[in-house]
DNA sequence: TGTACATCAGTGAACGCGCGTTCACTGATGTAC
DNA sequence: TGTACATCAGTGAACGCGCGTTCACTGATGTAC
């Protein structure tokens, strides 16, 4: 008899743990819950996703959650922090390598773009949950998305063009182009895996939007009002 | 005795609805459901409310639900249609009675911040689950926006500055538009009901990101491309 | 190195609960005459 | 107008189901000596 599995299945270890440190496999579990649950918000809301679902996704018990979980509303907050890792890192390195705002434009939605593409179960959570129903997702969602405004606006400074402008306006300037950004993702997410076509489309829509905007930046007089 | 309400509650009418006809009462009561899944929608989402929920809450027993909806997503559908009925109109009527980009921005926030305060809970409906879990909701919440993008193109095109755009530009343009829009609202929703500071704040700012666009409006060039 | 004990990730039975849906019903309203 | 019957909005009991959570447990891994 082998020695891992005993007769009631109880305390199995799956094939590739063998060898592993307890730490290593409970950190892979906790992994193997989160890949569960991202797999399962392609197809309902995470308000509408059960324990039971997750933990049956990821193979183990339902009570073998708690080991890793206090609640599902934790399982969410690691869900938000796992599907904005990469992004913040990658936008910030793009606008830094880039010289003109035209490149800059091209570089931020490219990168938007793969990164939908490669990590789309993150950004289709974050298109769902980002005005979902369980309030602590939504806030910390909320909260990285206005943390890559304020990334954003502190770059954007630097900006010879826009170096007369008042914080304010640099705010409103960078949520504006951070909201292209985010349509752009919600509308790529429900793109079809494999049409191309379609993509290509959205790419180039908010491109050209966020050149019509960087158009309307070197007219722009902030006191400048109504009628 | 009074006449209506018999031993066992069964079959009671609400003393509001004695003397309306059978054909009333059931609209009212169909009514009483749409506004009862709005009131339970402030607190979670549609994917997560349940029929017996609201039907609790419109004050008739789970089974008489089955009398106004199939099951809850026709419902959902309901509530998509009643949030956009009035929205659409008078969007549509502020730019038909105002002349000149300013007015028409002015005017058309105005007329947004005005409907959100008003119709707070449909606005907070359309907001949650226009990426919501509910597939056919989702579609529909997007189909209005999508409408609401037609229109204003339409009626862009008629604009002098904008009488040289191609199709595909005017609707780039419109979706621009109504994403500022869109996300004007999203942030609305979420103030505390009173607090006219910040409401005030956000209409300023979604105001100054659409006279932005629009100083970029006349330099725009169709062709005009990356570096 | 070997041994004895502690730790703890994962198990499985059990619980009470709210769910969607079925069914046969009631009695006020509507309609045909 | 009155009468007899049809309609149907709303009732309430009952069902099987998946849920979150509790509990005592097992046995592989970790650690102290």
């Amino acid at each position: 008899m082998p020695p891992s599995p005993n007769a009631h299945g109880r305390t199995r270890i799956r094939r590739e743990e063998v060898g592993a440190t307890r730490r290593e496999r409970k950190q892979r579990t906790r992994e193997a819950l989160i890949d569960a649950a991202l797999r399962l918000l392609e197809q309902e809301s995470f308000s509408s996703l059960s324990l039971r679902e997750v933990a049956r996704e990821a193979g183990i018990v339902p009570t073998g959650f708690y080991r890793h979980f206090e609640n599902m509303q934790e399982l969410g907050l690691a869900l938000v922090d796992r599907s904005f890792r990469s992004l913040r890192e990658m936008l910030r390195d793009a606008r830094a390598t880039a010289d003109g705002d035209q490149r800059m434009i091209r570089r931020s939605i490219a990168v938007l773009v793969a990164d939908v593409h490669e990590h789309r179960t993150h950004f289709r959570f974050i298109a769902r949950e980002r005005s979902g129903g369980v309030a602590s997702v939504r806030q910390a969602i909320r909260s990285q998305i206005r943390l890559l405004g304020s990334e954003l606006a502190t770059d954007l400074a630097r900006l010879p063009v826009l170096a007369s402008w008042s914080t304010d306006d640099l705010q409103m300037l960078a949520a504006l182009l951070v909201g292209v950004g985010v349509s752009a993702a919600d509308a790529l997410v429900d793109v079809a895996p494999g049409d191309e076509e379609t993509e290509q489309e959205i790419a180039s829509a908010a491109e050209r939007q966020l050149r019509l905007i960087t158009l309307g930046v070197p007219a722009w007089r902030s006191d400048q009002g109504g009628a």
